[in-house]
Order: structure tokens, then sequence, then C-alpha cells
DNA sequence: ACCCTCCGTGCATACGAAAGCATAATGGCA
DNA sequence: TGCCATTATGCTTTCGTATGCACGGAGGGT
């Protein structure tokens, strides 16, 4: 059924390996053969296999990049880059999701004999670093880390984006601040909420935990915190979300109450999402270089595998504030 | 390096095929043996190798999601469902988009030993199908179709659902209905638009050529076409949109310009994502049920390859009118 | 008690490409 | 003219799993 390198080799009458060597542009093939080879393979419509190369080479080219939820928009906006950067690089990329248990996960990674892995969604203390490294296969973290293994990481510095975005937040009145802040059990929302901190610290402010909701990284957990945080008698002004999807949801939120953003509630996302700047958003946020990030961390995967003895890089970016729409004056209290 | 079947019959006493048979469950294998081999593969954490498994069988249990782009939300919701389906089913999905040429697509869908492929994205003029056919690949198409290789298919009948809005549009006085069309070389925007203008002869109304603008399926074609309807004279008072994507960029269009919505300009999308019922957003828009539709078109593709000898299948979705806030009464004229 | 059947397992091989090694052909130089 | 170096190619084996086939052993029927 289907064409074989063997058939290629029949037709331009070398044998099977010449053909292997041919087509992957060996040098020790000379130019004549090359191109008798290349003509009988475009002939026959031959398509190596990835299969058989993979079992002979032990390499597939192919990686793995693991995320929470596709229909996430954060998530979304990572696979394009990185898929181009690794295109870039001759790699493929295979993505897959968490929705299964861990064992599964790790399981599926290996069986597809994958050459490395993009970590982006690891919680610290997941043990998925952890099996990777025994059963040998290099990986990467994207935004995110663990304490307990090392490895090559792309992270997101948010101190100067939220001491820009907070002492701009005190000029204009606000002194109730809520936050809406992720999972514990991550290095993003983590960081976040220490950089958060801080940056009211320094303001002379303090996060009341009446102020504060938690939640997974989605448009539903920003909706419910901001409903509740709503609902008492007199709630902060200004909320900062965890990320920008979970924005989304505080800015639906508000809108269903009939809240005005920003003449009653000023809210403040983190990520800067292409969304972010739409006109019916506006959205004020903390930005980086997201896509950068992106086509980092699949440097870095390609990188490992190349040089498996290199030294480990976490590579740093920084925020900035971007003021928009969704942020204003403090509401004059009564 | 890496643990083989080979270990693992070593390690409980049998022969690698043993191990293989029993490790799928096959029934010829005694319960005492696989209880054996159980053991011994957990002990060693063996994975089996998908390589050698596609080698030997020639089956690899993936199948292909053949997308346009990853960031369009429309796809993003589409993932989701066939990924879940097809892994009830058994299968694993492999995310493939068009950033290369057609010929570079379907060499690689070939290469990584797909059993099968989706295409979400196929233009009715496209040889992607064509070239599956001559190598054997079986494939069904995902709201699409084309006109000279029949194969199974998922589609939208759209004429309920037009027929409904266009309707309920002329009822609120709507007479100057402009539309942002999609591609005319995908069957999708072919279908809508004859849907569109049968829906509008029924009630005495048409297109005119000044109020009709075409673009790719995404946010920038809405806003752009909606920029250029609303700069003419006397724009049209609503907006049929080639589905809810393209919408979100006619209500940017319109929202930078200060043109209200619905006040000024009224706006129908199609498809009915999740975000067009987000209150931030409350997108007048023609539904139908997209999950499971992408569900069906796993299992469609999951069929044809157990049974490569079925008849073909056209399975229709049916729509309806989903009325939110962007569609009101037409504006006084003066 | 004998034969046949069926069950469980092992043996041998195939899948497609890659790589180490061997070898034929070529050319240069003495 | 002969030897060696070099280049180009072929031969053989390997990767890990699946499968057709052979075979040994147990059990049942007569």
């Amino acid at each position: 059924m289907a064409i074989t390198s063997r058939d290629v080799a029949r037709l331009a009458g070398v044998s099977q390996p010449t053909v292997s060597r041919a087509l992957r542009d060996d040098p020790r093939v000379s130019e004549a053969t090359k191109a008798k080879v290349r003509a009988a393979a475009e002939q026959l419509g031959y398509v190596p296999s990835e299969a058989g190369r993979a079992l002979s080479s032990g390499r597939t080219r192919r990686i793995g990049l693991l995320i929470t939820d596709i229909e996430n928009q954060f998530y979304t906006h990572i696979i394009a880059p990185v898929h181009l950067q690794l295109e870039r690089l001759g790699y493929q990329l295979m993505l897959h999701t968490e929705t299964a248990d861990n064992d599964t996960i790790v399981e599926r990674l290996i069986a597809n004999g994958l050459d490395g892995v993009i970590l982006a969604t690891t919680t610290v203390d997941s043990v998925v670093p952890l099996r990777l490294r025994d059963h040998g296969l290099p990986f990467v973290y994207f935004n995110r880390t663990t304490s307990f293994v090392d490895a090559d990481a792309t992270v997101v510095e948010p101190t100067a984006g939220f001491e820009a975005a907070v002492s701009r937040a005190v000029a204009l009145g606000h002194t109730r601040i809520g936050a809406v802040l992720g999972p514990s059990n991550t290095s993003t929302a983590q960081s976040r909420e220490v950089a958060l901190r801080a940056a009211l610290a320094t303001n002379g402010l303090s996060l009341s935990p009446d102020d504060i909701r938690r939640g997974p990284f989605d448009t539903r957990t920003g909706d419910e915190a901001t409903t509740s945080l709503l609902s008492q008698p007199s709630p902060p002004t200004l909320l900062f979300c965890a990320n920008d999807v979970v924005a989304y949801g505080a800015l639906n939120a508000a809108s269903r109450r009939g809240v005005s953003v920003p003449g009653d509630l000023s809210i403040v996302g983190f990520d800067d999402l292409p969304a972010a700047s739409w006109p019916i958003i506006e959205l004020s946020t903390i930005a980086y270089d997201l896509t950068a990030m992106a086509g980092e961390a699949a440097r870095l995967i390609t990188r490992r595998i190349e040089q498996p003895d290199a030294s480990v890089l976490h590579v740093e970016y920084e925020t900035s504030f971007v003021e928009r729409r969704t942020l204003s004056s403090a509401p004059l209290s009564d």
C-alpha cells in the first residue's frame, strides 16, 4: 500500500540506505545520485515514515506542549508562537492537555516518543517533572517553576508592573483594593501575589482578607469572585485580577450587576492578551512579551535536547503597566 | 536506556510476544500470566513505544485535526470536544495548522502515520482531500465540504437560523441590511450567503452590493469591513456577520467610531460561541450545537477507519436564532 | 487408553528507516 | 604502472512491537 524507501530504491536503481541518505542530504552521497533518488521519490509520492525513522534513530523531532485547557485564551496565545518557533527549528508540536490524571499524561508523553516537553501548567507540587526526569525526557518550564526539580524555564518578573500599576492607582485615589488571585499551588499566582502585596506595602496599603478571592485562571473565577466581592456592604474600588482571562470574568460580573466600570469599579488584569486592547474591552493590564517568551521556551527545549549538558537557564521577562479604560479615579465616598 | 517489552519479559519469565499480548489484554493469555506481566511492567515503569507499535501494526490510533489558526476562537472551541470524544473512542488528537503550503501539510499528515484526519478548514478548491484520498488516508470534513471529493461530513444548515433572524429584523423595522461575508471559496461562506439572501428575498429585501464586504473568518475582517461600511453616507442599520469572531470585530469597529450598538447599528453573528453570551458582549447570533458537531466529526472519522466501506454520511445540524442585546429596532431615519 | 480439541505460550519474522562497517570505484602521485 | 587515499555505495543489523504459525500440554469424549 504505502510507498517505502525500498520502492524508491528500486526505481532509482540504488540501495535502500542510499535513498535514506540521499533524501536527508547526506554529504557522502553524490549529487548525481541525490538527483536520481529525489526524482524517483517525487514520482512515487514517497513520504518517509515517521514511525520507522523514530524507531531507527531514537528521535522524533517532536515536542510536546502540556497545557491545562485549550479553551482558555491564555494558552491559545502561546500555542501559535511555540508552534512557529519549533517549525523554524525543524521540530513539530504535539499538544497535550491535562484531561487525564498525571500518570496517564506522563505515560502518553513518553509513549509518543517525544524528544522533549514544554510544561505550561505545572503546579509547584506536580509529580510530572519528577517523572519526566526519571524517564530521561528533557523538559522546560513555561511561565512556571517548581521548587524541587530544577530545569530551564521562562518566567515573568511581575514586580515592575505591579509597582507601576499600584502607584498609578494610588494617584487616582484608590485605597480600598481587592484581588482575585490564582491557585496558590502555582508559582505564577504566588509570585504575583508577593509582588502585589509588596507594591501595596510600599504605598502604605494592604490587602484585607475580606477583599481576596482565589481560583483557577479562568473567566468563571473572575465572574464568581467579583460577584462575591461586590456583594459586600462596601466593596473595593479596584480589583487586581490574576490574569486577563480572570479579568474578563470580573468585567462580566460587574456588567451583570449594573456596576459601572470604571465609574464604580476599576479592574486591572495581567498578560495583555490581544483582546485586552479591543475597543469593546479596553482592559488595563500588566504587560510583558508573551510571544517572545513562548518562542524562547521553544528555543530552550531544543537547546536542551541538542546539548543535554548545557547549564540550566532561567530567562526572565520584565513587566510594565498598560493603562486603559478600566482604570480611573476612585469614586468619591460619601 | 528506555525499558522495552523484552525487559519486562525477562523479569516476568515469559517471552516478549506474551508481554505484548498480556498488556493489550489479549484473551488468549491466561489471567495468571497477565497478572505476572502487569506486575513486572509496573515495577519497571514500562511504557510501550508508540513508534514500535505503529511500525508493527501499521496503526497509530492517532487522528489529525487540520485547522487554519489556533488563535481563532472558533477553532479553539472545536478542539476540546473533538479531543474529548476521541479520547473516549481510544484515539489521540494531533493538531495541525495551515502554516505551511498544502504539499507540506499533506506530507506531514501522512508521515506522522495518522489513522485519519478531520479537515476543518478546507476551501472548496483545496487539493488536500484529493491527495489524502490518493494516499489512502481516511478523512472527514468538519463544517465544510468540497464538490469534487465526497467524504463523511458534518455540516450546518443555516436556513432556519437566517429565516428567523431576518424576519425578526424586519419586524424591528430594518430595511437597509448589510453583510460581512466569509471567503467565497469556502462552502460555509457560500451556504450562509445563499441562506441569507433567500431569507431576505422572502421578506422582499435584498443585499445591495455596496453593503457587502468579504474576508477571512477573523476579527480583523469584521473590524475593517465595518469601518468601511460605516463610512458610507447612509450606512446599513443591521449587519449580518460571517461568524461570531467576525462580529467581535464589527463591535470593535463600531465602538471605536462611537457608533452605538444597537442604537445606531445592530449586529448579528453566527456560531454562538461562549463569549457571545458574556454580559459585556451579548451578541445576537445564529446558533447550533457546535460541541455536538465536533464530537460527531470525531465519531465519523473513527467509524470510517474501522469500517472503511461504510456508506458516506453527511450529518446536518439545524440552526436557530438567539436574540441578545446587539439587535434592536432600526433607528428612526430623518 | 487413545485420539482429538483447545488453550496457552514461544519462535520467527515483519514493519521502515538509519547507521556502522565493508567494499568497489576513482583519482592522484611517485 | 602500481599503490594508497578518498569517495560513493551496498550489505547487514538494529530499533520495539505485533502477528502468523508451530507446538506442548491438558482435558474430554468414546
